[in-house]
DNA sequence: CAGATTCCGCATCGATCGATGCGGAAGTCG
DNA sequence: CGACTTCCGCATCGATCGATGCGGAATCTG
C-alpha cells in the first residue's frame, strides 16, 4: 500500500476539478438535484460525461462534493456566526449570512441545503435524507451554541435554548423558501430586524 | 351553443374524478411536481394514463387542479386564519394551521405548495412560477389584512402590515421545511409560540 | 334494437434519463 | 525512444420520461 503520490504518472486531467465543482454547484443549485440532468451539468462544467464519471463517481457523489463546497463556501457565513460571542450575535450572523447568500445576485437564489431535494422520487431519496441530514446538523449546532449561552448568562436562564434555536432555524429556511421566490435582499432584511427584535432579553 | 348538461351522452366514466384528484394531490406533495412520474401518479389514481390526459389534460393541468384542491382542503385554515378578528389571532391562526397541516402523520410531510417545485428543470419551470405566485399570493393576502388591522388600530400604528407579513410567512414557509426534514409536531409549536411571543404590542 | 358517443386497455411513440465500453490521443516514466 | 498509464471523444446502452393512436367494450339516446 502506497500513500496517495501528488503527481500521478499517465495523462493529466486536462480540466480544473475545484471549478468544475464550482460549476457543478451552481447547476444544483439552479435547478435541484433530481432538475440538473447529465446533460446540463456536463455543459457548465465544460467536460464529457466520461470524465465527470471518472473524476466524481457519479451524480449522486458529485452532489455529495458539491453540498460539501457549498458549506465551506457560500454557506461559511454559518460556522462564522456561531464563534460569535453572544446568541444575538449568532442570530444575528445567521440570519444576515442567509439573507446575503440566498439573495446574491450574481447565483442562484436561495439556499441549496434547502432547495435541492425537499421532495424527491425514488432515485433521489439518498440525497434528500442527506439534505435533511445536513439540515438537522445546523440545527443542532445552533441548539447546542445557545445551550452554551444559557450556560454562560448570555440568554436568560428562562430561555429554552432548544425552542430559540429551532425559531432561529425555522426562520433561516423561511428566508431561503422566500429568496427562492423572488422577494428582494431588502424586505428579508427588515424583516429579520423585526425578527430579531423579539429576541429574549436579560 | 348548448349549456353543459350534466348527463351527457356516451359511456360515463369509471373512476371518481373528485377521488382521484385526492390521491394526485398526495403523490405531489410527498414527490414534488418533477419527482412524481406519470406511473406513479396514475397507479395512485386506480386509473390508466389514457383515462388521466382524457380527464385532466396532462401533467402540468393535473398539477393545476390538485393545487386549487390543496388550497380549498389542506390549506383552507389559511383563509380561515385571515378572517380572525385581531392580527395576533390571524397569525395564530396561520401558525397553527401550517403546523397541523404539514404535520399530520395520515399525510405527507411540509406543505405542496413550499416543497413541490422550489427548483424546477426547463420542463417544470411554469409549475415552479406557479407555486412562486401561490406563495407571494399568500404574503399579499396577510399583508393585505396586516394593513387593515393597523387602520383599525387593531395593531400599533409604528407597525409596518409590509414588514410584519414578510416575517410572518418567513415563519410559516420556514416550517413547511422543517416538517419536511421531519421535525416533530410539538417542537413546532412551542417554535411558533415563541415567535409570537415577540409579537407586537399596542 | 340500432346508432351514436364516450371510455379505457394495450401497445408504443420519440425524447431524455443516468451510466458505460471502446479506442485513440496525450502525457509521464525508465 | 519505447513502454506504460491516464484521459477523453464518440457512440450507445437499457430504463424511464410524458404523451398518444387504436380499437373494442360500455353506455347513452331514439
Amino acid at each position: 500500500m502506497e500513500t496517495k503520490q501528488s503527481c500521478p504518472v499517465g495523462r493529466p486531467r486536462g480540466f480544473d476539478t475545484d471549478e468544475a465543482l464550482e460549476r457543478a454547484m451552481l447547476v444544483f443549485w439552479e435547478h435541484g438535484y433530481e432538475g440538473a440532468s447529465l446533460t446540463c451539468l456536463t455543459r457548465a462544467m465544460g467536460i464529457s460525461t466520461t470524465s465527470m464519471y471518472a473524476a466524481f463517481g457519479n451524480k449522486e457523489e458529485l452532489f455529495r462534493k458539491v453540498l460539501e463546497r457549498y458549506s465551506e463556501g457560500p454557506s461559511a457565513y454559518f460556522t462564522r456566526a456561531l464563534e460569535e460571542p453572544t446568541a444575538l450575535g449568532v442570530a444575528t450572523g445567521v440570519l444576515t449570512g442567509v439573507i446575503r447568500t440566498t439573495t446574491r445576485p450574481s447565483r442562484p437564489r436561495g439556499c441549496l441545503g434547502v432547495q435541492s431535494a425537499l421532495t424527491a422520487s425514488d432515485g433521489g431519496r439518498a440525497v434528500r435524507d442527506l439534505l435533511t441530514a445536513w439540515r438537522n446538523d445546523s440545527h443542532t449546532a445552533v441548539r447546542d451554541r445557545f445551550r452554551r449561552a444559557v450556560d454562560e448568562g448570555d440568554l436568560p436562564a428562562r430561555t429554552d435554548p432548544d425552542v430559540l434555536a429551532r425559531c432561529l432555524t425555522t426562520f433561516a429556511f423561511g428566508i431561503a423558501v422566500q429568496a427562492a421566490s423572488g422577494v428582494c435582499r431588502d424586505e428579508l432584511r427588515e424583516a429579520a430586524d423585526a425578527f430579531l427584535r423579539g429576541w429574549p432579553q436579560a
